[in-house]
Order: C-alpha cells, then sequence, then structure tokens
DNA sequence: CATGAATTTTTTTTT
DNA sequence: AAAATTCATG
C-alpha cells in the first residue's frame, strides 16, 4: 500500500487518504481520476474496512468494469470480493428487486428500453386520440422524461402547464405512468425514482442500507441528474462518507436532466466538505492541453483549473478544412494508413458529433479494408428478430408487460391485425383491464379471440415459473411454439438474410447460456434485466477486442478514453454545436463536449470540418465551428455570423406543406 | 387481414 | 439516403 500511495502526485494522495466526510475531488481531463478512485477503494481495504461497506456508482458498464477490474489488479481477487461496483441504474435495479414490494414494485417488474418507451408513449397517444401531428412521439418522451428526471410529477406538470401543449404532456405523463405501473414494468427513469421512494419512504430498507455503505464513491459526478444526487445524499446519511469525483468542464448530459449545479454546488450541499483540485494532466502533449484550455475558457460558471501538461512538448494540433463528408473520410483514412505504420490502429480513434456520421468513414475504410470497431452504434439487441424474441421471454417474466405484449401479438401474424387491436384496446381503458385480458370480452372477430387465447395459454405453459437453469430450454421450447424459425422464412425471401437473421436469435441462446453457465443462481428475470442494462456492449465487442482495429464513436462515448492518435471530425456550426443547442441556447455544454474531443488526445489530434455536408440526403453548406477559432484565438470572420444564424429554423409544425421538393 | 408500394420522417447525444 | 410509417390493393 505504500508503494501505491508513493506513486501518486500529493494531490492525488490526500484525496486517497481523506476518507472520512464528504470530499470533492475535481479531476481535469488525464489527471489521473480513475487512478484515484481505485487507489482509493485498495486504501479503504487495506485500512481494514470490509470490503461490503463500499459502494462505488458509475455511469456505464464499461466504467464499472474497468473500475472493479483495477481494484482487482490492486487488492487482488480474494480481497474484492463483496464490493459494490455498478452502475446506478444497474444497482437501483437489483435494489428493487429485492425490497421493492413493500412500496409496490412488484419483483418480477420487467425494464423497457428507450424503443418501448417509445412505443407506450405513442400507444398512449393513440390512447388519448391525440394525432402525432399535435405532438412528436419522440418528443413527448424526452420532454416526459425530462419532468420525471426533475422529481416534478405528473400532477405539478399539469398546475404549472400554461398552455394546451403543455397540459397535453401532463396528460400524457400522467397515462403513460399508469400505463406502466399496470404492466408492471419499469423505464430507465424509474429505476432511479422508484428507488428514491425505496429510501425516502421505507425506513427500514433505507437503514439497512445506510448501515451497510459506509463508503461511497461516485465517477463523473458532473453527470448526476436530480434523482442520483437524492439517492447518494441519502444513501451517504449523516455519516457523510462521500467521495464524489469529476469534472465540471466535461458535464456532457444535461439533455438527460444532468445538473451541473450538483458538482458546482458540492460544498454548499456538503458543508465542510474537502475539495481537492487535480491539475496536472499526464494525458496530452502541450499542444493540445493549449488547445483544450483556450477552447473551455469560453465557458462562464466553472469551478476553475488550469491544466499544467506533465507530459510537455510536442506536434500541433491540426486543422484541415475540406471540401465535403465524403472527401473528408477519404483524407482521414489516408492519414491513417500512412499512420499505420508506425502506430497500431488500436492506437487511433475517429470521434464525431452525432452517430450517423458514421456512414461516410465507414464506407472510406472499408474500401480500404482497414478494420474498424464502432462503439455503440445500433446494437444486436436492437434488431428486429432479438427484440421479438425478448420481447416474448419478458412476457413469460412478467405476464402483464403491455409493452412486449403489443409487440407480438401479432409477430409471427395470428389475424390480429390493426383494427382489433384498436378495439382491445379501446375496450381495455373503458374497463380498466390490460390489453391481454381484455382479448376474452371486446367484441373482436372470433378467429382473433381464438389465437389470442392460443397466444396466451403458450405463455402461459411457458412462463408458469422461472425456468432458472433450464433458460435455454425454455428458449428453445419457445422459437419452437411460436415456429419463428417459419416466420422469418416467410418475411425474407433470401436465403442469406433469412440465415443472418436466424443467427442473430441463435445468438440470444448462446447468450442465455453463457448466462446460466457463469450465474450463480440464473434466473429469467437476471437474465433480462442484464439485458436490458447492458445491451451494448459485453461480449459483443469481444470478438472484435482481439484484432487490431480503429476505433470509431460518438464524442458522448468517447468520454472517460483515450488515444495516441485522434481525428474529430465534422468541425462544423450546425453539427459542433450542433443546431438544436444553439436553438435551445446549450452552447455551452457542446463546447464541453468539444472540450472532451480534445482531451481525449495524447500525442496527435486532428481537427476536420467539411465545406458543405448532406443532411437528410439534401446538400447544404458549411460554416467552420466558432470553436475552430476560440482554439487558435481569432474572432471569426464578419461573414460568420450572417451565415451561422439562418441555423435555427425551429417549431416547424405546422403542416403548410405547399412548397414541394424537386426529386433529386 | 396481409402485402408491397408510396410517402414521410429522421440525426444530438444514452442508462 | 435509409428507415419507418401510411396507403392501396388483393
Amino acid at each position: 500500500m505504500r508503494q501505491l500511495l508513493a506513486r501518486l502526485n500529493p494531490e492525488q494522495r490526500r484525496a486517497v487518504t481523506t476518507t472520512d466526510g464528504p470530499l470533492l475531488v475535481l479531476a481535469g481531463a488525464g489527471t489521473g481520476k480513475t487512478r484515484v478512485i481505485t487507489v482509493r477503494a485498495a486504501y479503504l481495504l487495506d485500512q481494514g474496512n470490509p470490503a461490503e461497506s463500499i459502494l462505488a456508482v458509475t455511469f456505464t458498464n464499461k466504467a464499472a468494469r474497468e473500475m472493479k477490474a483495477r481494484i482487482v489488479g490492486l487488492v487482488g481477487k480474494h480481497a474484492a470480493v463483496g464490493l459494490t461496483v455498478g452502475t446506478f441504474h444497474a444497482f437501483c435495479a437489483r435494489l428493487l428487486r429485492k425490497h421493492g414490494a413493500p412500496i409496490g414494485v412488484p419483483p418480477g417488474f420487467t425494464i423497457c428500453d428507450a424503443s418501448d418507451q417509445l412505443a407506450a408513449h405513442k400507444a398512449v397517444l393513440r390512447d388519448l386520440h391525440v394525432p402525432e401531428a399535435t405532438i412528436h412521439p419522440r418528443q413527448l418522451v424526452a420532454e416526459v422524461s425530462l419532468l420525471k428526471n426533475s422529481l416534478v410529477n405528473p400532477e405539478a406538470a399539469g398546475e404549472s402547464a400554461v398552455d394546451d401543449r403543455d397540459h397535453l404532456v401532463a396528460l400524457a405523463y400522467r397515462r403513460y405512468g399508469e400505463h406502466l405501473r399496470r404492466a408492471g414494468v419499469l423505464d430507465f427513469d424509474d429505476l432511479l425514482l422508484r428507488t428514491l421512494d425505496l429510501l425516502r419512504e421505507h425506513e427500514p430498507t433505507a437503514r439497512n442500507l445506510t448501515d451497510r455503505f459506509r463508503y461511497l464513491m461516485v465517477d463523473e459526478y458532473q453527470d448526476t441528474n436530480g434523482p442520483q444526487f437524492e439517492i447518494v445524499r441519502r444513501l451517504a446519511g449523516e455519516r457523510r462518507n462521500l467521495c464524489v469525483v469529476g469534472d465540471d468542464d466535461q458535464s456532457i448530459y444535461g439533455w438527460r436532466g444532468a445538473d451541473v449545479k450538483n458538482i458546482l454546488g458540492f460544498e454548499r450541499q456538503f458543508p465542510g466538505a474537502t475539495v481537492i483540485r487535480l491539475e496536472t494532466n499526464y494525458r496530452s502533449k502541450e499542444p493540445i492541453l493549449a488547445a483544450a484550455n483556450k477552447v473551455i475558457g469560453n465557458n462562464p460558471a466553472r469551478h476553475g483549473k488550469t491544466l499544467r501538461a506533465a507530459r510537455g512538448e510536442g506536434s500541433p494540433v491540426r486543422v484541415f478544412g475540406v471540401d465535403d463528408e465524403e472527401r473528408e473520410a477519404r483524407n482521414v483514412v489516408t492519414d491513417i494508413e500512412g499512420r499505420k505504420t508506425t502506430s497500431p490502429l488500436k492506437d487511433m480513434a475517429v470521434l464525431f458529433r452525432a452517430a450517423a456520421q458514421s456512414r461516410a468513414l465507414e464506407a472510406a475504410l472499408r474500401a480500404r479494408a482497414i478494420p474498424y470497431r464502432l462503439v455503440g452504434g445500433p446494437s444486436f439487441f436492437d434488431r428486429k428478430e432479438v427484440r421479438d424474441v425478448l420481447a416474448y421471454l419478458k412476457l413469460l417474466a412478467n405476464p402483464t408487460d403491455e409493452v412486449s405484449f403489443l409487440r407480438i401479438v401479432n409477430c409471427p401474424p395470428r389475424g390480429i391485425g390493426k383494427s382489433t387491436i384498436d378495439k382491445v384496446l379501446a375496450y381495455a381503458t373503458e374497463h380498466g383491464l390490460g390489453a391481454a385480458a381484455a382479448f376474452e370480452n371486446s367484441e373482436i372477430p372470433a378467429k382473433a379471440k381464438a389465437a389470442a387465447a392460443e397466444l396466451k395459454a403458450t405463455l402461459a405453459r411457458l412462463g408458469e415459473k422461472d425456468p432458472g437453469p433450464r433458460l435455454v430450454n425454455t428458449i428453445r421450447a419457445l422459437l419452437d411454439a411460436i415456429d419463428y424459425r417459419v416466420e422469418l422464412v416467410r418475411c425474407y425471401a433470401d436465403e442469406q438474410v433469412r440465415e443472418q437473421r436466424w443467427n442473430a436469435v441463435e445468438e440470444v441462446v448462446n447468450f442465455a447460456e453463457n448466462y446460466v453457465r457463469r450465474s450463480r443462481g440464473p434466473t429469467l428475470t437476471e437474465f433480462l434485466e442484464r439485458l436490458a442494462l447492458t445491451a451494448t456492449d459485453d461480449e459483443k465487442d469481444d470478438d472484435q477486442k482481439d484484432g487490431d482495429a480503429l476505433t470509431l464513436m460518438t464524442l458522448h462515448a468517447a468520454k472517460g478514453l483515450e488515444f495516441p492518435h485522434v481525428y474529430l471530425v465534422g468541425c462544423e456550426e450546425g453539427l459542433l454545436p450542433h443546431d438544436k443547442s444553439v436553438a435551445t441556447d446549450q452552447v455551452e455544454e457542446e463546447r464541453r463536449l468539444m472540450y472532451v474531443g480534445i482531451t481525449r488526445a495524447q500525442d496527435n489530434l486532428t481537427i476536420t470540418f467539411a465545406k458543405s455536408r448532406a443532411k437528410f440526403g439534401r446538400r447544404a453548406e458549411r460554416m467552420p465551428s466558432r470553436f475552430l477559432y476560440e482554439l487558435k484565438g481569432e474572432a471569426p470572420p464578419k461573414t460568420w455570423r450572417a451565415a451561422g444564424q439562418k441555423a435555427p429554423a425551429e417549431r416547424p409544425t405546422k403542416k403548410a406543406n405547399g412548397r414541394r421538393r424537386s426529386r433529386r
């Protein structure tokens, strides 16, 4: 332990050894933040604290896994047993599964992911007979979620509504909540909110938890939202052994309800808190750091840190303007090919603002046969056939899960079409029933009724009890019962496509096999929970990990990572900062995003912008990002303002589409 | 009710 | 340009 401490700088060491009372570690990019947290955990263990008393929370599964692995590396596998390291959502899900019953959370609840959430909101709108033209379901999801995360309940939302639209949102919010509750389903936000309810309303559990977790650590604290803050505050209790680590300059999740005030106001929330600043950057060469400092310096309201480069001089940041996104992709790829002779591909990353930007890059990489790894992107679990199968499984675990039910009720086709479903749904809301139950009594074609009854029987038979270790058999029996293979044959004429789709289904089975093998007491419920909460990564990138490959990802996904060579593409007005953010006055967050991007680079940073870019298939002129001028310390040219300002065009709504698009 | 064609929307970021 | 949704037809 002494050796470990000796390898830290004085500030880091102080952060590690300050174990009691509230502690805020302001850790600039690349200042050894993860190192501090992991060594701190090791230090706590070394001081004789039981592993069970330590809770470390992160935001992503990847971060959680990495943290756990590094702690194990420090103290050994044995000493780390019993340590709780996980994401907020995973931690909350486990808690609710175990202790949620007293506050009305059914132990068998299923978790609905983003697309289920969207489907549920659409169902609510349909139910309210509100045409989707009135309010876009996507926007509704975002607004309702933001309300939830701001701890505003439907009643309060209704009261503070000032126009029809607000009222509609409040109403839809209430209906959506009722819908989920009746179905025994929780969305991501509910995991946090219900946990908060649990801590507030169920004293015994709350005490139990505060007694157990004597030391709390929260990573990426700048990204916590209201409920997360409350959860942490309550868990810390009066003991207040709470260590939060973060960087206000890297707060990039405001749109998800994250509140920078949590980190900016920590000292006020926890009077007497120790504040430690980590300002020595061990990651980037000086020119890169200088660029980062210049850009972020334009943001007001910061905790204020000045990063010092420990690594000294290096090559300057390169900025290139190109004609269009194709050219941009080709140039970047050519540059990467050149670099490939001296550095492995895994030391390079291409970062961008929006996921869609990967298209052009992927095309160029394929053309040159350069292996790449796209992080984030559409997951394996988003494929239609996988989602279908999972919906069936969710129904086995939770027969009242209406979202899943509606998804699969006519897949494979059972003669239960749209009009039938509409009738059933109308009947269901009228009588306060679930959709599945409403099938029996509503007036619909006998054929459809019979089909529904058969489906119900099948599900009841397979879902009678949790299959536990026989999970794989159950999945196979299910696929058999619904003839899913046949369904694929029916849907896809192309042999190859069909095989691909079936492979995806087989992959779910494999996944289940792995899960059962690794888990001690496997259950279907837990299996589904894992899929919902750790969807993207895990096994998936294992295959691609062994080979040397370039990394492509969004700026959001890049946070916390570092690469020797970084390409930051699409640095244009409208993209970074994004039009939508400019329109809603959130340029500061975009600037932080830029800052995150710059500070990922260790040795070389290349920034590009295109003079024209295709958007929705239409080509448009682009201006270099304002951040590029900030980076160089120049004022933007006069013409920039005029061009930059015609961007917004918010609130299109009205259907006055008299103007037709000219073809091609 | 199911199917394929026509039309519309999507791209900001994610647990 | 692609995906999702709506429409028209069998």
